[in-house]
DNA sequence: ACCTGGGTACTTTTT
DNA sequence: GTACCCAGGT
């Protein structure tokens, strides 16, 4: 027990071992804030005052959880697994699995991701006859979600002029539609847990006795609903409620604009009578030139609760800042500090490239990749967002529910086979008049169309068939075969990819069997194992406490594809300088970081200045990205940018003036922002290559894309297309074809022999440019 | 079924 | 500038 507190600092063994009293951390960024959180449940169970079963803990993001099973495990010496850790949605799935009659839901429910939603959405407009202009999906979709955030059903909405009254009835349609469909929107999950708990003393009362003790991670991002929920397993404090120890940083708090409400941690702290709260303000991350400019930075935000981070790490380099008089200059100049941090012997993935918004990663992506250095830019789908992995989802969910509306529309015509548009309004219409599914309706149609929906519900039915028979990946294999997806793919040109998603996505089913232990399921003596009482509601996920049935490998897959939608792109795990966005850069750190853009109107950005707080949280999140940094931090501008097809001419960002002067080592001329003339690069060592336009040429085929410009200069090409020939028998202008990317044309060409490498202008589908090995091109004649 | 052209929007995003 | 969506043509 000593041994777990040994070796935390004197704040956290304060905050470790506090009593069983509701309490409030507030855990500046790199101060251990993780570690505080699982030893204090490492803790209160080997101290006998919690059994793990008395014990929930919850994150936002399935990696925190991950990471805090994973730090518990090696900490204890019991089994993590069925322990109540994980994501708000996670858990409340777990809870309405184990309680779906009186959620109303069936069973097997599906999930709706945002994509899944968007399309049942437009679907609900088109057979309400609503006018996408007046309504458009996207804003249908804010609506509903926002107001489920804030824990409001449509009857509660405030419909007080015409367009909100609609909006309310659209919602009201929506929720109808779902409970057809059987399936639950990523709001709807936590929405309906709190609603059940709220309304059913039961299950209220037994869930307060049960967990004795509440975690949250991340409380400054908590929303209203979430907030709520959490008082409703709590319980009041004078009754035998749980005490809840929540973990947060108002300075972080960077999600206001999808509801995250970090005036909770004020009302916590009121409505729960908190007396404790513990401040972790020793830095573990940082040194001290970085670590004064976040402080300094975020002292001029009025609204704080108040925290100075410290290091005993000594000042270390000052922070570096460069005012280029391009967008392209800006890069270039990145890509010459970055070489220089390679020599110093970092490692790629040590280097963090950060931005306001993804549309800035372009030249910068650009700028690497001439200069050969390998990157990684995260964003983008996800694997188990992919059209190909979602079709093949879409016919496991009808496996599992027939009902399922949204999943039938998307494979009933894929691969097509000659259901066309009118077929489907026909079969829509009927389902409309009798209420029932789609799949329902079938029967009520006559002619040609009939038959092919008939002959579609048969095959669904033959697949249904062998869900029973064979394991879990031998199924999903089995209704790519029988589908037709696969053949689908291998017909197609750019299908290579896609296949190989596919053939993924058998191999995530067959990992998902053998992780969760479908099979060995965690049996009556398991959960007993865990503490929870015997009479207990689900201890495990894939239980039913009703039956005492194990939930189907497929259903229990199906959810976790659609909470859990992977990663960005596994990519080849090769060591690469990072890029993203300074959003997805929370909770990540890395030895040097560049902060880039900062401009007026982009960091902040335009669109926050008008919002009420808005700059407080732009100046957050610089706050965010100041503290991913260890050892190093570089600060860039452009004064002339590319956007939106315009160039802009921004000023700095005022955040500058809000930086310590003395931490801060100007390498360009500080000019007066824009105006002060394009003279910054007479001041400065740095060079760059002015831009060289690619030569039009015409595609050698028909079908191989626009090559209209790329949207960056090819500015490390340096005259490549005029050398002679090349053993490789590539030419500029040259069609190619790689399987990955389908058909794409050479737009330049860079080094020879071994080490040659091919920049490409994919067609439609690709849409990228990409460093290329010359070896994985073939020439299309 | 597939392609092309026009129109449009466009900050951040996890579940 | 460009990516994505949808309508209309082949």
């Amino acid at each position: 027990m000593s041994a777990l507190i040994q070796q935390l600092n004197p704040e956290q063994r304060a905050a470790v071992t506090l009593p069983a009293e509701n309490a409030l951390i507030l855990a500046g960024a790199g101060s251990g804030k993780t570690r505080v959180l699982t030893t204090r449940i490492a803790w209160l169970i080997s101290t006998g005052q919690v059994t793990p079963a008395g014990i929930l803990a919850v994150t936002f993001t399935n990696k925190a959880a991950k990471e805090m099973m994973a730090r518990l495990s090696a900490q204890l010496p019991i089994p993590v697994r069925g322990m109540w850790i994980g994501t708000f949605h996670g858990l409340c799935n777990r809870f309405l699995r184990a309680h779906w009659r009186e959620a109303g839901l069936p069973q097997t429910f599906q999930i709706l991701d945002i994509q899944d939603q968007l399309a049942s959405i437009k679907r609900l407009l088109k057979a309400l006859n609503v006018d996408d202009e007046r309504h458009p999906p996207k804003q249908v979709q804010w609506f509903i979600n926002g107001a489920k955030d804030q824990g409001l059903r449509p009857g509660d909405v405030e419909a007080r002029d015409p367009q909100s009254r609609q909006l309310a009835e659209i919602y009201l349609a929506y929720e109808a539609q779902c409970t057809r469909d059987g399936v639950a929107d990523f709001a709807e999950l936590l929405l309906r847990s709190y609603e059940i708990l709220r309304d059913n003393a039961a299950i209220r009362s037994h869930y307060r006795q049960r967990f004795r003790h509440i975690l949250v991670d991340e409380f400054q991002d908590t929303n209203r609903l979430q907030y709520q929920w959490l008082k409703q397993l709590a319980g009041p404090e004078d009754a035998q409620g749980a005490c809840v120890f929540a973990v947060g940083d108002d300075d972080q708090s960077i999600y206001a604009f999808r509801g995250a409400h970090a005036g909770n941690m004020d009302d916590y702290q009121r409505e729960f009578r908190v007396r404790h709260l513990i401040k972790l303000e020793r830095n573990y991350r940082s040194h001290g030139h970085i670590l004064d400019s976040a402080n300094t930075l975020i002292a001029n935000n009025a609204r704080r609760l108040g925290k100075n981070l410290r290091t005993e790490a000594g000042a270390g380099e000052p922070v570096r800042v460069f005012e280029a008089p391009s967008d392209y200059a800006e890069a270039q100049w990145l890509i010459e500090e970055i070489r220089q941090l390679l020599r110093e012997g970092l490692v790629h993935s040590e280097i963090a490239v950060l931005y306001r918004a993804n549309a800035l990663s372009r030249v910068i992506e650009g700028a690497l990749f001439n200069a050969g250095l390998p990157y990684r830019v995260y964003g983008g789908l996800r694997f188990f967002e992919r059209a190909e992995v979602k079709h093949a989802l879409a016919y496991l969910r009808l496996l599992d529910n027939p009902q399922d509306d949204t999943a039938f529309l998307r494979v009933v015509n894929f691969p097509a086979r000659g259901i066309g548009a009118r077929t489907l309004e026909q079969l829509q219409d009927a389902a409309r008049l009798r209420a029932t599914p789609l799949s329902e309706a079938v029967d009520a149609l006559g002619g040609r169309g009939a038959a092919s929906l008939q002959a579609f519900l048969d095959l669904v039915a033959q697949m249904r068939f062998q869900t029973a028979a064979i394991s879990l990946p031998e199924l999903v294999r089995h209704v790519l075969e029988a589908s037709g997806l696969n053949a689908h793919y291998r017909e197609e040109r750019e299908g290579q990819e896609r296949l190989e998603n596919l053939e993924e996505l058998v191999n995530a089913a067959a990992a998902f069997v053998t992780q969760e232990g479908f099979g060995l399921q965690a049996t009556a003596q398991q959960r007993q194992a865990l503490g929870a009482a015997p009479d207990s509601f689900a201890a495990t996920d894939g239980i039913d406490p009703a039956t005492g049935e194990t939930l189907s490998p497929l259903t229990a897959f199906l959810t976790h594809a659609a909470l859990e939608a992977g990663d960005n792109q596994a990519q080849n795990g090769q060591d690469a300088i990072q890029m993203m966005t300074v959003h997805a850069a929370k909770g990540l750190e890395f030895d040097a970081v560049f902060i880039t853009g900062l401009e007026e109107g982009l960091f902040p950005h335009e669109n926050a200045l008008s919002e009420t707080d808005g700059v407080e949280e732009e100046r957050r999140l610089m706050y965010v990205a100041i503290t991913r940094a260890r050892k190093r931090l570089y600060l860039s501008l452009a004064q002339t940018r590319m956007l939106h097809g315009q160039t802009r001419y921004n000023l700095r960002s005022r955040f500058f003036d809000e930086l310590p002067a003395e931490s801060l080592k100007w390498l360009s001329a500080k000019l007066p922002g824009f105006g002060g003339g394009f003279g910054a690069d007479q001041h400065s060592s740095w060079s760059y290559t002015p831009k060289v336009s690619v030569p039009s040429f015409t595609p050698a085929t028909s079908n191989a894309g626009s090559p209209s410009s790329t949207g960056f200069s090819p500015a490390g090409v340096r005259g490549a297309s005029s050398s002679g020939a090349r053993p490789h028998g590539l030419r500029i202008g040259q069609a190619v074809f790689h399987n990955k990317f389908g058909e794409g044309v050479v737009l330049s060409l860079e080094g020879n022999g071994e080490d040659t490498r091919a920049q490409v202008k994919f067609n439609r589908h690709g849409a990228k440019w990409l460093a290329l090995n010359i070896a994985k091109l073939t020439p299309v004649n």
